[in-house]
RNA sequence: GGCGGCGUAGCCAAGUGGCUAAGGCGGAGGUCUGCAAAACCUCUACUCAGCGGUUCGAAUCCGCUCGCCGCCUCCA
């Protein structure tokens, strides 16, 4: 497996820390809203870079975080509200209880996609001990300072800030945007919270030895990170968004805490656009996964749909690209049902396809050209269908389109079809067309697609 | 102001120095059919935003111009 490494700017041979084993993190939901399908094709990435690993037999432990703690509004100054605090507000809920139903609708969401669960899904919440530990340590590691009960990361500790984004300090002054209101606390603008002081009217507030607080942005994917996958791993997903400030910051605390590196390639994945702008939450110019069903698009063609662009490229999102995909998924798992099942074995020409798939998927998951070897193999005259089938059957570990539907189903006609199947073929063959004619009609109608076969009519849904 | 990305056919989108510029969707024609449908076959960018330059050779490298997007504040 071949990616591209934010870190290297490169694409690199993934070698694991341990042998075949693959420690992956994958930065996940804040769980006071509902995602949306550009949150989503960011999830579609962790998880297709995970079946791809272990389609190559790699044994991968993913980790994926539930971020149960509201961020600031305005994270550079004190007036931004938590937006926890907010859903709570809105929706009249407890924090919990906000956290739990979002947690289960974004769960909800990637299974309708497709996306495997993670081994592990820790909850920011759940580990404020190991949080405000990792935070001690960086204190005593002279990277980190306490002011009037906020803890405050001192970037100049770290020689390597800005690796990651190419923000490096200088960088960083030289382009100072605007008039930022910079916390009189901190002893350099750049410098960025691990632990917050909480104010008189904030819900969500945590013990600690600077007081109670709540913990900064970062701190949890460090903490997390390390706790669940040790301090040494190899993969980080999440998208281009967070390269600046969260993973460099993450690698600023990760790093100062263990005084080593941790995390061998960062992998982030582009943006879904829709109407020529980034999809926010904030802007309402969303479209959820739920959306989906009601354009009659199975949820599964939107995985599909992100295969055809490379996942670290922007990508449009349109209606018309989607059926696009939506007709091709369905037109496979027809052509699944078609070819029955699958061979005992697989001759040369079909092994050649295997090949070429395999180094596709491994070439920094090109998935472009991994669907224009499916779409030839589907069309090749060279290779028997049941070889297609077994193929594209095993293809679908990587692919997650349950190509297999169709064939497993077995369709088979209600008595009512079946009757009238059986009055166009008697039709027919008295050349009773007028009749014949309208019989299909009907069959039509009824939804089904009408073939006539040498052994008569034929029929089965029309997708 | 700093950092980064994009502009290829009706739509989506591969290709990043060299045979005739992938593939999908859509569209056109054909074979088959009583007519259709399905399937299969053929066609659908003399050209890669524009203008210069480097080179024997560029969509691919360099420069400039135009248009668009993202990060630098929560954000996939």
């Amino acid at each position: 497996m071949r990616l591209n490494n934010t870190l290297t700017r490169r694409v690199e041979e993934v070698v694991p820390v341990d042998d075949r084993k693959i420690g992956m993190y994958s930065c996940g939901p804040t769980v006071y809203r509902y995602v949306h399908i550009g949150n989503l094709r960011t999830f579609l990435l962790s998880d297709l870079l995970r079946r791809a690993l272990e389609f190559e037999g790699y044994e991968v432990t993913q980790v994926m975080n539930i971020t149960d703690v509201g961020h600031m509004t305005d994270e550079a100054s004190d007036s931004g509200r938590d937006k926890m605090d907010l859903a709570v507000a809105d929706e009249g809920l407890s924090p919990k209880e906000i956290a739990q139903k979002y947690t289960q609708a974004f769960l909800d969401d990637t299974e309708a996609i497709g996306i495997k669960r993670v081994h592990v899904y820790p909850k920011a919440t759940e580990h404020i001990p190991e949080m405000i530990e990792l935070t001690e340590r960086l204190i005593e590691n002279g990277h980190a300072y306490e002011v009037d009960g906020t803890v405050y990361y001192d970037v100049r500790s770290f020689p390597e800030y800005g690796k990651l984004s190419g923000n490096t300090l200088d960088k960083l002054r030289a382009g100072h945007r605007q008039e930022l209101e910079v916390d009189s606390n901190k002893r350099h603008p750049e410098d960025f919270a691990l632990w917050k002081k909480a104010g008189p009217n904030r819900l969500m507030r945590w013990d600690s030895p600077w007081g109670e607080g709540f913990p900064g942005w970062h701190i949890e994917c460090s903490a997390m990170s390390m706790k669940y996958l040790g301090e040494r791993f190899d993969i980080h997903t999440g998208g281009v968004d967070l390269i600046f400030p969260h993973h460099e910051d993450e690698i600023a605390q990760s790093e100062g805490g263990v005084r080593h590196e941790v995390i061998s390639a960062w992998v982030h994945g582009g943006f879904l656009r829709l109407k020529e702008q980034k999809m926010a939450k904030s802007s309402g110019n969303i479209i959820r996964i739920g959306d989906l069903a009601a354009l009659g698009i199975d949820p599964l063609s939107f995985r599909y749909f992100t295969f055809e662009t490379r996942y670290r490229k922007e990508m449009d999102f349109s209606e018309d690209a989607l059926r696009a995909a939506d007709t091709t998924v369905k037109r496979l798992r027809q052509r699944m049902a078609e070819w029955g099942g699958p061979a005992e074995g697989l001759g040369s020409e079909a092994k050649a396809f295997d090949g070429r798939f395999r180094e596709a998927v491994a070439d920094d998951l090109d998935m472009p050209q991994a669907l224009v070897i499916l779409n030839e193999l589907a069309s090749s005259r060279n290779v028997p269908d049941p070889e297609k089938y077994s193929l594209v059957s095993s293809w679908d570990q990587v692919l997650g389109l349950d190509v297999e539907r169709d064939a497993r189903a077995g369709w088979q006609p209600s008595d009512e079809v079946a009757a009238l199947v059986g009055e166009r073929d008697a039709a027919r063959a008295n050349k009773d067309f007028a009749t014949a004619d309208r019989v299909r009609d009907r069959l039509q109608e009824l939804g089904l697609e009408v073939m006539d076969t040498p052994e008569g009519t034929r029929v089965r849904p029309r997708i």
